[in-house]
DNA sequence: CATGTTCGATACTATATTGGTATCAAAGAG
DNA sequence: CTCTTTGATACCAATATAGTATCGAACATG
């Protein structure tokens, strides 16, 4: 018992008459008039009582008609949700994010993705690096938004956006009016530096820059997150290279001048299970490219 | 999408492995691989991933399987209750009965079918010879259990059992002690009679026996129904003759005696419409008929 | 009452689908 | 590095399904 013989049976029922229904099949009498006749042999039950010309349905073949059509719609239902989420039109996705994501491209990438797929039920994580390695592997997120290096081997990433470094300065600073320094500039400045405990990769990409301008930078004071490090230095208490996110808080006596080296920005990237062909984690990556390339470091100086 | 496409996706998912979801289908491994690739590509989702040499199950493909087990088990639930059905070991039956069933064959063909189908649901509805008919004409009633005759051409029927016919005589009639007793010796004696508007069919056969035997009945009491005939004889207001079921009575003052000219019995008949191969029906007017051979009628004399 | 029409069944043929056997290519296991 | 395991592929055989032509019974019509 197929459900092309349940959907056979079903319009010889529908429409009374095996002519009309092989009709809305698309078929042809004769064999509608056999898959009937096999039914009937196969469940040794007489389904149509054909006494006289026209038939009659038994009792048995009404059941069979009920129970046929509630196969059929549950059939087709399951095929389309199947679809769906095949498609990535529907299903849920788990996806984490650094801190500071949320200030670049977390919110163009969520609006986009929401557009694109209302059904998708998306949830936002925020983790920190290593933990969304565990996550990714665990498959516990889906994609994870965040810096490299990853070193998993598992897993697979592409780079969305480069965030710029900026340099900061006191409002009070010699520097403060121009639009433009160089690292070298900031030579014999006081640090803010972000700590290597707190953000080790920013840490890192500040300490090679001081260095590739020639000079170890003297560090007046350690600093965790972002918004720290543009307080102190709105504070006074020395100058800084930070990634262009400042420019989301509104921080009183801080100054922020491109940098003419043009140190390469800070990536961010997607990163997946290299296992996992999930159509929706490639929208979503798809998506969170698209929303990238279209984003742009707000209020830049020079 | 059919159903043995289902059955063999879920016995792959649920084995785990093609080679042994393969076995416990009875089919070679590689047509069931391609099943399942044509799965895939009729859905334009992919189920299965086979990244690596063992392959992990996608959502979409965890989300058919559920489907697919539960439709799978609502098809065979189906079938199995529509074989029920179609054989007659479940469902629904009413009969109709005239007033003397229940003293003859009645509870005999109860007992039976019930022990026989168990599962089926048998409505008892007692209704004259004319509703019967009309009934069964409407599909009212299935089966009636009446006297003939019928005469609608779109019923067809079967012979039961054929009531024998008794004398009747008070207990202080001279012939009271006699176990037998032919027509004509009641040919002088007044007559408690089945009236024609009660029970035409009786009333017509006491008539034309009498009549054979070449008298015309002297008649002192008209009654309806057996039991009142019964005890108007027994009361003394004359001898009557009459269907064998009044020894299911035990009335004071009657005696009841066979008759030697050995008059046909009273038909009773099982009766369905001709267009009605209903299993149930057939089922039934089978152990009607069993039944029916296995009655005689009880404490008859001679 | 004969005749034509309708409707499902049957006979036969062509096509499509499905399954089996042999074999391959890649991935682990030892 | 070799052997085994596992799913995929190529090719052939068997089965199942659909189409065309036609039949036979039942109803409608003149």
């Amino acid at each position: 018992m197929d459900l092309r013989t349940l959907r056979y049976f079903s319009a010889v029922v529908r429409e009374g008459h095996f002519g009309r229904a092989a009709a809305s099949l698309g078929i042809a009498q004769p064999p509608l008039s056999r898959q009937i006749q096999k039914l009937e042999r196969e469940l040794g039950v007489v389904l149509l009582n054909r006494s006289q010309k026209k038939f009659e349905v038994t009792q048995a073949g009404l059941l069979l008609y009920e129970r046929a059509r509630r196969l059929l719609d549950g059939a087709e239902q399951a095929e389309a949700d199947v679809r769906r989420l095949g498609t990535g039109e529907t299903g849920r996705l788990v996806i984490g994010f650094v801190r500071s994501t949320p200030f670049t491209i977390l919110p163009g990438i969520v609006v986009r993705f929401r557009a694109a797929y209302p059904d998708v039920e998306l949830e936002l994580r925020e983790m920190r690096n290593p933990d969304q390695v565990k996550c990714l592997e665990n498959g516990i997120i889906d994609v994870g938004l965040l810096r490299p290096p990853i070193s998993s081997r598992a897993l697979q990433m592409v780079t969305l956006i480069r965030e710029p470094f900026l340099a900061l300065v006191p409002a009070n600073h010699p520097l403060a009016d121009r639009s433009t320094t160089s690292i070298r500039q900031l030579m014999t400045e006081p640090f803010v530096m972000y700590s290597r405990a707190g953000s080790p990769l920013i840490h890192a990409r500040v300490m090679e820059m001081c260095r590739r301008s020639g000079f170890e930078p003297r560090i007046a004071q350690y600093a965790d997150q972002i918004h720290t490090v543009a307080s102190f230095v709105g504070a006074g208490l020395g100058v800084a290279l930070s990634p262009s996110t400042v420019t989301s808080f509104n921080m009183p006596g801080l100054r922020c001048l491109a940098i003419s080296d043009k140190p390469a920005g800070l990536p961010v990237v997607a990163v997946w299970r290299t296992g996992n062909a999930s159509v929706l984690v490639r929208n979503f990556t798809r998506i969170a490219r698209e929303a990238a390339s279209a984003w742009r470091p707000q209020d830049l100086p020079g």
